[in-house]
DNA sequence: TGAATATTTAACCATCTGGTTAAGTATGTA
DNA sequence: TACATACTTAACCAGATGGTTAAATATTCA
């Protein structure tokens, strides 16, 4: 799962639509116009963003539309924040502190 | 720098390195051997987290040691959070709620 | 010097990705 | 019915990705 949301949320396109979703449900051709590309393409990356449960589409005739998915989303936010502080924590705190008082010195830091 | 670092995540080999890495630095032979695959295929993963800044690599003779880099992964949570917690707020704050009390009922949550 | 070790580079391959255009499927409207 | 609209599917393409094996490059050790 992790795979597809993290291969899902690489493409600056695909960010995008997220972004655009996030002020509220948007059909196809409303998600395609401000990205410079044709609609199939633009079809595709929802679709990735479908099989990532990144966004739910629901059919109202021949309108699709939109709706985002935040667990994924919570999943990666946990892992992400689990790694990131648990080596902050362990090797780069002094690194750190380092950068924050002298942008050179913390190449001799861990090890 | 998001794309890269959220491609570099998308790979389980990668982040099994990374998660391996978090219990210390390791040269390249040491981070090969739990991944049934060959040191160069290693190599090019490394590669890859190299490239989206995951690490740094100093050269200790032909040893290679590899440190993490926790300052993308930081960009990376920033980003995931902010959208999380916009969009959670908006939609799926009543969701989420109901998912605390009652695993099943938030199917139907918003819109 | 010569052999072993640590790692990369090169060449190759199959599959995936992100785009295209053209055609197809549903649905709405005159 | 016929046309327009919303969207997908199909076929294609170039380039990236993730793996392989074989060979090259350092470096260490005897």
């Amino acid at each position: 799962m992790l795979n597809r949301t993290f291969a899902a949320l690489a493409d600056p396109t695909r960010r995008r639509i997220l972004e655009h979703l996030a002020r509220g449900d948007r059909c196809v051709t409303d998600l395609a116009r401000p990205h410079a590309m044709s609609l199939p393409a633009v079809s595709k990356h929802l679709r990735v963003l479908e099989k990532a449960r990144l966004l739910r589409r629901r059919r109202y005739g021949r309108v699709h539309e939109m709706q985002l998915e935040a667990k994924p989303l919570k999943q990666a936010a946990q892992w992400v924040e689990e790694y990131r502080k648990f080596w902050e924590g362990s090797l780069d705190r002094l690194a750190e502190y380092l950068d924050k008082t002298n942008k050179q010195s913390q190449k001799k830091g861990a090890k």
